[in-house]
DNA sequence: AAATATTAGTCAATAATATTGACCTTTTAT
DNA sequence: ATAAAAGGTCAATATTATTGACTAATATTT
């Protein structure tokens, strides 16, 4: 056979990474889209949601792009007022980023379309089979 | 709590997603760097090598883009005889696309590095691990 | 104290890509 | 004969990325 069984098997698997995080990322792409924002933005928006005071240099490692390429965005977010970056005490070259109110808000529900298609599949198929494919995934990030 | 327990968990998937998504396409991007190609080059070349004969219109619709944004790198593709396109015999307004063989050794590198990720992920976790993470992604891809 | 390094912010020039909308040709279907 | 479908292309515009340089403020090292 030109293709094997395996070969099948793990293109189909490659299908699936590629369409099933087209889907994931349709939710917010659509919200944030009517307000001409991008996906950087939401990046921006959800890890530092997740890690209040979160330095633009940390940030930087994070999305691995570079300065330049998070300068726009980010410098939109502040003007909009979704972001502030205030001024380190400890170390006052630093930023410390956070989300505000209405950054918040928006971060909510961008990532609370994702929330809800992650629950959803989770409990449709229960524990374990959450935790296999966290382990999957945890195992492909890694390398 | 602010942060839930449920959420958490929910959150660290979303990152798994993110992360996983990234050093998945690593490989492919380095490769495809040096010859000036990007991502949707990739994507052509991946599908039209999954389904030789493939229509435009048929790529069109997977890839979800459009006609306007497939014409440069499918042209370019072409000039470099990686993709062939030539009339069908049945329809003669359709073309079918198809790798040369140039243009399937070159899949066959790109796409070479996913099956490696892939193999050596499910190896490590079993069949029961693999068959519960395509559950998963074929969920989230469906909706 | 002076020199150096770090963090952040910005600019300009260029290149690459995407977007919108129009137009044309060939071929098939009505 | 006319309309519809598939494909190809162009032009104008907008957006985004890339490279490289430069500044300011602050912290660290010597």
């Amino acid at each position: 056979m030109v293709d094997s069984q395996r070969e099948q098997e793990l293109h189909q698997a490659i299908e699936l990474l590629f369409f099933s995080y087209r889907a994931f990322t349709r939710g917010p792409d659509e919200i944030l889209e009517k307000r001409g924002l991008g996906r950087v933005h939401h990046r921006i928006l959800y890890f530092v949601g997740r890690e209040p005071g979160l330095s633009v240099s940390d940030l930087l490692h994070i999305l691995q792009i570079s300065k330049q390429a998070l300068h726009l965005p980010l410098r939109q977010l502040l003007t909009m007022e979704l972001v502030k970056n205030d001024k380190s005490k400890s170390d006052r070259r630093v930023r410390e980023l956070k989300l505000t109110a209405a950054g918040k808000r928006l971060e909510a529900r961008l990532t609370g379309t994702q929330l809800l298609q992650l629950e959803s599949v989770f409990t449709s198929h229960g524990k374990k089979t959450e935790k296999a494919w966290k382990q999957v995934m945890q195992q492909l990030a890694d390398d």
